[in-house]
RNA sequence: GGCCCCGUCGUCCAGUGGCCUAGGACGCCGGCCUUUCAAGCCGGAAACGCGGGUUCGAAUCCCGUCGGGGCUGCCA
């Protein structure tokens, strides 16, 4: 599910849940270019993630059926006929391949590209004639003209069109399936839906909605066109853009309460100078007319951020709960009961320093490996004339600990300090590299503390050794 | 090209005629704190696209202009 798509479902689902309406999925799946049941997978995992339940439509059920439109293509067929049959329809007999040509010579001569109309007034029996000796039709929609369509958009305002510049569209193609423009607002009438969010991008297709919903003796919905989420180009956001899936958020450690609250301030915002807004608060100020107008730069650094400020503020419990699945695919492999009872210990330590789920597996791996692997860059960083004698006086320290604990092993460290006249930085950093590997790591007491007096020494006497042998 | 939408710091928002010497957040820069890295704290640079009106007064209203975006398919 593109980010826009989600921002877009999180503002109907807001609104619907503000005014205590009903949030409805319904798949379009039109498209037979794209794989359905795979398009279908990822938005309902993209919705799922983001905590965005339904009351109607995929999965859930309700009223109307499976809510998948490529379930609907009988009753389509049905509705573009009976237009046809009340003449607010016909058959058109143009082949893509004219369409196309004609396309080209209006561009080359500086005509609006759109269908001229030629086949609208082709007399509905000899239409009927043509198609009954085989001739390949589309159905098309009749554009009152000369018309125009006015609407009060939630968002943009009041909205006029012109019927000039808006073609006869199709409605059924010649192999039957319908377009998107027959199928949802069919569906819109039929789910008498009552509020339509969407992107802006769809907004000069309103006026064709608008009227194929008259044409079916209905009532239109209220529209919202919602601005578009542009990449940091001021172009839509698009895949060249880098991450544009939610899904890909996922894996890469983003927390959903980080993500659906970044993308509420993509064209809105609660009242006053907040930006960390819980989802209930949200709701409670949500407003479609409130959105702003102009269309939205996607700003990763300002959700890995957010990402950071809900990392922080889960409970401890909940933040082992979320992180687990990344430790064990960082170790590639299931952690021991023991194991993970180290990392309860050291995780509110690393909590307190991740922006991603992700950076968790490196920064606790060096409790659980057989075999520390220290990093060369970290190694050659502490390299200097105090280390042998840094590592000589921790292990001699550390070994005479009566309690092995936090307290107990700083004051020894600090004394050890003393004696050789480093401060800390200096002191500490080569025991920092030779316990955990690097010189970026949860604090080092602690980190001590948990890893066990045995594991420490012999890593601080490998450590001696690498320095010896080199 | 035509039609439509939009134009406040680099970015997201606040601002709906005087409270604006334009506010917050991210990012950036500097400092503090500090056992590393983060976090935290303090400070800083940084915007009303432009030109005309209207008005005692305009970021806020009107017009124009420039700029950006969208649509212009038997895609959605």
């Amino acid at each position: 599910m593109h980010v826009g798509t989600g921002r877009t479902a999180l503002f109907n689902w807001l609104y619907a849940k503000h005014t205590g309406g009903t949030f409805i999925v319904r798949i379009d799946d039109t498209d037979d270019e794209r794989n359905a049941a795979e398009f279908e997978a990822d938005i309902l995992a993209g919705l799922r993630w983001l905590g965005l339940d339904w009351d109607e439509g995929v999965g859930v059920g309700g009223p109307h059926g499976t809510y998948r439109q490529s379930d609907r293509y009988e009753r389509y067929r049905q509705v573009a006929l009976e237009l046809v049959e009340r003449e607010a329809a016909y058959f058109c007999f143009c082949t893509p391949a004219e369409l196309a040509k004609r396309r080209e010579e209006a561009a080359a001569a500086g005509q609006p590209p759109g269908y001229d109309g030629r086949c609208r007034t082709i007399p509905i029996s000899e239409a009927i004639a043509r198609r009954g000796s085989g001739e390949a039709s589309a159905v098309r929609f009749k554009m009152p003209r000369p018309g125009v369509t006015e609407f009060d958009d939630l968002v943009k305002g009041k909205i006029r069109i012109d019927h000039e510049h808006v073609d006869d569209f199709v409605l059924l193609r010649s192999d039957g399936r319908p377009t998107y423009h027959l199928a949802s607002t069919t569906d819109d009438v039929d789910y008498e839906i009552s509020h339509v969010a969407r992107g802006e991008d769809l907004l000069p297709s309103t006026p064709r909605h608008i009227q194929l919903t008259m044409a079916l003796g209905a009532k239109e919905a209220t529209y919202a066109h919602l601005p578009l989420i542009l990449g940091t180009d001021g172009k839509r956001l698009s895949k060249r853009h880098g991450a544009t899936g939610v899904t890909e958020y996922i894996e890469a450690g983003y927390l959903p309460q980080a993500m659906v609250n970044y993308l509420s301030l993509l064209g809105w915002s609660p009242a006053g100078d907040v930006t960390i807004v819980s989802l209930a608060e949200s709701i409670r100020l949500f407003d479609l007319e409130s959105v702003s107008t102009n269309p939205a730069v996607f700003d990763q650094s300002k959700l890995d951020w957010m990402n950071g400020e809900y990392i922080r503020s889960l409970s401890a419990v909940e933040f082992v709960e979320a992180a687990r699945p990344f430790v064990t695919a960082s170790m590639g492999r299931e952690l021991g009961t023991d194991e993970w009872e180290r990392f309860g210990r050291i995780a509110p330590l690393v909590q307190e320093r991740t922006k991603f789920l992700t950076e968790v597996g490196p920064q606790v791996r060096f409790l659980f490996a057989d075999e520390l692997e220290i990093d060369p860059a970290s190694w050659a960083k502490v390299q200097g004339d105090a280390v042998e004698a840094v590592l000589e006086t921790a292990v001699t320290a550390l070994g005479s600990v009566d309690t092995w604990d936090h307290d107990h092993i700083e004051r020894s460290l600090r004394t050890m300090l003393e004696q050789l006249g480093l401060n800390a930085r200096k002191g500490l950093q080569p025991l920092r590299v030779a316990v955990t590997g690097s010189t970026v790591s949860p604090p080092l007491f602690e980190s001590m503390a948990i890893l066990g007096r045995d594991v420490v020494l012999s890593r601080l006497e490998r450590a001696r050794q690498m320095l010896i042998s080199a």
